[in-house]
DNA sequence: TTTTCAAATGAACGATCGTTCAGTTAGATC
DNA sequence: GATCTAACTGAACGATCGTTCATTTGAAAA
């Protein structure tokens, strides 16, 4: 019979992918050892492997789960309306949902040169449709004649580069409030597709 | 005597520097050995430490050299005129650098977190200055009321993020012409940033 | 209380790591 | 041709790496 309640590997599972989140955010992932992992879990580097294949399969859960986790959201986000809605819509929900989670954002961002071609292309798979959602938006606009790009994909990857960079620098309590950075982006994005 | 002419040092260096950038660029600094490095320069291990105190300051070098080429070449550049003519020169300055140098741009931007707090430290300092021109650049705009931003600090940080995005995903050869990709960049520049 | 097995230990595997250094080599200098 | 020395080799150092596995542990199930 399996156990069901109060199982270790309840509460162990979830603390090595976030000890691992953490540590390959800080250090990089070839610069950490299953052994640090297993260290900062508490347990010996044996016991990891009841939770993960192997180290790459480690890396590319983590990184699979931001991914879906977002699109997920993105989904729920349920951005309705004309193209200006929508743009703003986006703009708010990749601010909000990338804001609270650097240690992910960094680590999706960072360590792609780390995977194996095959996960790399399963990740580059989702990617690509967060990507789509943007650049419909844009073509939308465009069409409504609301927005004027020269081009819609090349907007769309300034702009997302545009966003993801503010994961970069920002940190809570710094001089703006993160409201007052909101609006900041949303000005700069709107101004930059505007007919 | 020293040798000056036929040295093995005057090749053997920048041939350490460019093989040593190219593999950290492609697989990461931590993921790369100095037994790598020696076989792409074609010596043996031992041999690099003619040219490095060890691995850490190889990769300070790089990035200290990247920072430092960058600046020279941006006051070459000689921006001059209003606002807008200056703020135009720093994109195509921006993009006509960058462009050309992927591997230093990826190993300067990823492997920040590879350097002792020491190395950070001085790297941080050439990264601001960079960051300043941009920002001055702005805050002349805000003032001659050709430029109208919320934040100088904030509107700087946002766009060399775009900027540098490019530098991601361009490939040459691919579908749009490079010429053409600066000019998209240098419209949603200036739109962003209008007054 | 006894049984059961998920979960974790602890030790070991061969491989590779950054770095050092005594010794060899080969080309410029005299 | 003899001398000199910059440049490089080749071997070694202790440390650490990812991964495996027989064994132990302890709490739920019977």
């Amino acid at each position: 019979m399996a156990r069901k309640q109060g199982s270790h590997s309840d509460i162990t599972r979830p603390r090595v992918r976030a000890e691992a989140l953490r540590l390959i955010a800080r250090y990089g992932y070839a610069a950490v050892s299953m052994r640090q992992i297993a260290a900062e879990v508490g347990v010996q580097v044996g016991a990891l492997y009841n939770y993960t294949a192997d180290k790459q399969t480690l890396l590319f859960d983590l990184m699979q789960d931001h991914m879906e986790d977002l699109l997920a959201a993105l989904q729920s986000a349920r951005l309705e309306g004309g193209a200006r809605d929508q743009l703003d819509g986006f703009v708010r929900f990749h601010i909000r949902y990338h804001l609270p989670r650097p240690e992910q954002v960094f680590v999706s961002y960072m360590e792609l040169r780390n995977l194996t071609p095959e996960n790399f292309a399963r990740i580059e798979v989702l990617r690509r449709k967060y990507e789509d959602a943007l650049e419909v938006i844009l073509a939308l606009g465009q069409t409504q004649g609301v927005f004027r790009v020269a081009d819609t994909r090349v907007a769309t990857m300034a702009l997302i580069a545009l966003l993801t960079g503010l994961t970069n620098w920002y940190r809570s309590g710094g001089r703006l409030p993160l409201g007052e950075i909101e609006q900041i982006y949303l000005d700069l994005v709107r101004k930059a597709v505007a007919a």
